[in-house]
DNA sequence: ACTCATCTAACTGTATGCAGTATGCTGGCA
DNA sequence: TGCCAGCATACTGCATACAGTTAGATGAGT
């Protein structure tokens, strides 16, 4: 997600983020891009330096990530970025398929045309980055796309658990569509997401999305 | 749960548990008995004067209860404890029927028998309760038994979503159960519960859970 | 040369101090 | 009497300083 924009022409009141919510949101970035790997250590004082802050706000934001899973915090070792094993991987998939099956068959019963529209407006600009193999944003939207999907319901507990499982995976799924052919299954399967959608067919929806979520897993099992 | 017996026998190593972290086990427990009532702010010197620590720590222990979703940070104005609207009750209890029903599944077939019978015990403790009209103690128990449950096929992700979602709702459950034939209803389906545990029934134990929660909504519903 | 004890340095955990902002009150004005 | 401006207070957000612990390095002894 971009930083707020400083343009002067924008009318609206001026949003003071605090410097917690800032750090996080860096700190989760970094680690999704792997440039904090998993299993490292942070190290307080290096990162302040990094990020131009200072101790207390950068351990605020460590803390609220720890709140989220995506740390944990040792005892006199400060934190570290949790590691995921193969199991955990695998447990996590079968809660999402569990999460994303509730929200497939409520987004076709209950979601707005002008939400599906949105979905599928979001879907094409995906195919476009494919197309012109733009891998961050191909992989933006596509997390996009899951997440609005997830939101269509409007079912902010089930937007928040899908969130924080999938937050702890984005780094692996991240790297998990590198490859022409694995690339080229995901997008399919994509395709066959937004048909279904638009029909509101439920229960292809779910099958789809399960069977997304498998090949998710056969895509970056080797990557452990 | 108790605190740390200070027992003099006791051989294990030392445990050295960070202040923040007792903290915040401390805060979820006001949030849970309603001390800390839910829309209240936070406010941070008398909290500190209260549990006789610091701010650093209780400040660090509020970010984790944030990351958690039990409590909102609004900039400026610190941290209020979240409050929950009636719709927010009803998708979180259709989250939680998602979840319990893949642990119910999973529970049924790969669960050891060692756990069931663990979870029997706790059962016929939670009866005695019951018997001898001790709430605390019962709703501990409850809990403790639903966890359990989620917790027999040993995937970490699902507890973990469980217990995040279950925590938020912990105190509307805890004075859900005020009054004798609300209070006997819950028994009795957990009596039922039991007994398809022990049967493996999965889909007897997904329909009696699924019941459960809905009776849960009907108990509480009233009370927002 | 290898092992173990001791020491040192770095890092985390906690406390405190300072600055900025929101809120509530008081006084003046219409 | 009702309303608004100005002010005072209290609280949050951030920075820094101190204490305790862990881990690595260094040196002596075998």
């Amino acid at each position: 997600m971009p930083t707020q924009p400083s343009s002067a022409t924008t009318a609206g009141p001026i949003i003071r983020r605090p410097l917690q919510e800032e750090v996080a949101t860096r700190l989760r970035d970094l680690v999704t891009q792997g440039i904090i790997p998993a299993g490292a250590r942070l190290n307080e004082v290096a990162l302040c330096a990094q990020l131009g802050v200072s101790r207390t706000p950068l351990r605020e934001a460590v803390r609220m990530l720890a709140g989220e899973g995506l740390v944990e915090l040792v005892p006199a070792r400060g934190a570290v970025v949790r590691r995921l094993t193969l199991k955990d991987v695998a447990d996590s998939l079968a809660v999402l398929k569990s999460l994303e099956a509730l929200a497939a068959r409520l987004a076709c019963t209950e979601g707005s045309d002008a939400g599906i529209a949105a979905i599928e407006a979001m879907h094409d600009a995906m195919i476009a980055c494919y197309a012109s193999n733009d891998r961050l944003a191909y992989f933006k939207l596509n997390q996009g796309i899951h997440a609005s999907i997830v939101a269509l319901p409007g079912n902010a507990t089930l937007v928040w658990a899908h969130d924080a499982i999938q937050s702890r995976m984005k780094h692996i799924r991240f790297i998990g569509n590198a490859g022409p052919q694995k690339w080229a299954g995901a997008v399919a399967e994509h395709g066959e997401m937004i048909r279904c959608l638009k029909a509101r067919d439920a229960e292809g929806l779910v099958a789809i999305l399960q069977l997304h979520l498998d090949r998710t897993y056969e895509r970056v099992k080797d990557l452990i």
